[in-house]
DNA sequence: GCTCGGTATATCGGCTCGATACATCAGCAG
DNA sequence: CTGCTGATGTATCGAGCCGATATACCGAGC
């Protein structure tokens, strides 16, 4: 998902680590933050992979030093790159439909292509209805008296399915109106 | 976290593995769902520190075969345990008040003495309220246009940290009558 | 001139997950 | 009775991710 995310930053312009976590945090807000213990490997790997270099142009370029500060290292997106991002995009796994995964994607959604928009979002929402019926499940299971704090949280967990049920039931009648819901 | 979960269950009665997995499910409903990857590592650190042992009474004691099945392995808590077990309950962590850990927290309130109660609530209100103001922040701050949907799933992040926030404001008044809302 | 906070890269240990492997056992169909 | 399937049950492996930590440079303000 990680990988997801750096190549859709990059293929817009490219950047170095620091400013891609920002760029992380302030685009997907509280669905994810990004620490630097999974940002710096995840560039190796992306590097290794030849899905992204350095970038060597904007140091040696117009302005000799000033620019490009000591120990920054700008990364720039391949040809190779936008390949697998293209297929990223295109191809939702099973972390996609997860609430991190999902939220990165939906990030990206006006470069996904028209299949995969449905595609990933019916996969959400069979997500949401599986763990809103566990969550029937929990709240209609008449649990020990003593837990009824946690039977609380499982009713409030099961409010927010419904309304995110309900939202996301919206989104896909926007993307395909021909067709209902068919649940 | 899964240390408390653990020494909490095995508190009650003498488990094995697959049935810790099981009562975790079902307790904790949707709000954490643990593998075998994690429980059984679990498990053995538990034991290597010395605060739960296999059970062997449970296997020679009544019925000599039949019930202990071939593989299985009781776990019981030992006085080190239980002592370990307090000191999770009545000194939360970081963790006790991330969206994982507070569930857990949750599940074995009933057994949380009154001043680590309110530690606990009101730590899980000061993240609810951070996250909130990020999210508001987000949502106020205009982003381009084709964020929308991303934005939108900000939107409905926010309604929840809101409902959220109410709810665990109900649940401080209640453990605690004399005292209002600060913020 | 000196400290303080923001910028910037990087590693380490440890936890957790998903996948996988491998047994046992109950029930049921052939 | 034999073989199949599916639930029970323990366990490991690789890989990813997080939080903490270390290091260093820079600009602003006193």
């Amino acid at each position: 998902m990680l990988e997801l995310a750096i190549l859709g930053l990059l293929d817009e312009r490219p950047m170095h680590g620091y400013e891609l976590r920002k760029r992380l945090s302030e685009m997907l807000g509280t669905v994810r933050t990004v620490s630097f213990g999974s940002l710096y490997p995840t560039l190796r790997r992306l590097q290794q992979q030849g899905d992204i270099v350095e970038d060597s142009s904007a140091a040696t370029a117009t302005r000799p030093p000033a620019t490009a500060r000591r120990g920054r290292k700008t990364y720039r997106i391949t040809t190779r790159g936008k390949g697998t991002l293209a297929a990223l995009l295109d191809e939702p796994v099973s972390a996609s439909f997860a609430d991190d995964g999902f939220g990165v994607h939906l990030a990206f959604f006006d470069r996904t292509p028209g299949p995969a928009r449905v595609r990933l979002l019916e996969g959400r929402r069979r997500v949401l209805e599986e763990r809103r019926e566990s969550q029937r499940d929990a709240a209609t299971r008449a649990g020990p008296t003593e837990l009824r704090y946690a039977r609380q949280l499982t009713l409030l967990g099961l409010e927010t399915s419904e309304r995110e049920l309900r939202w996301i039931n919206e989104l896909i009648q926007t993307e395909n109106p021909s067709q209902g819901d068919p649940q």
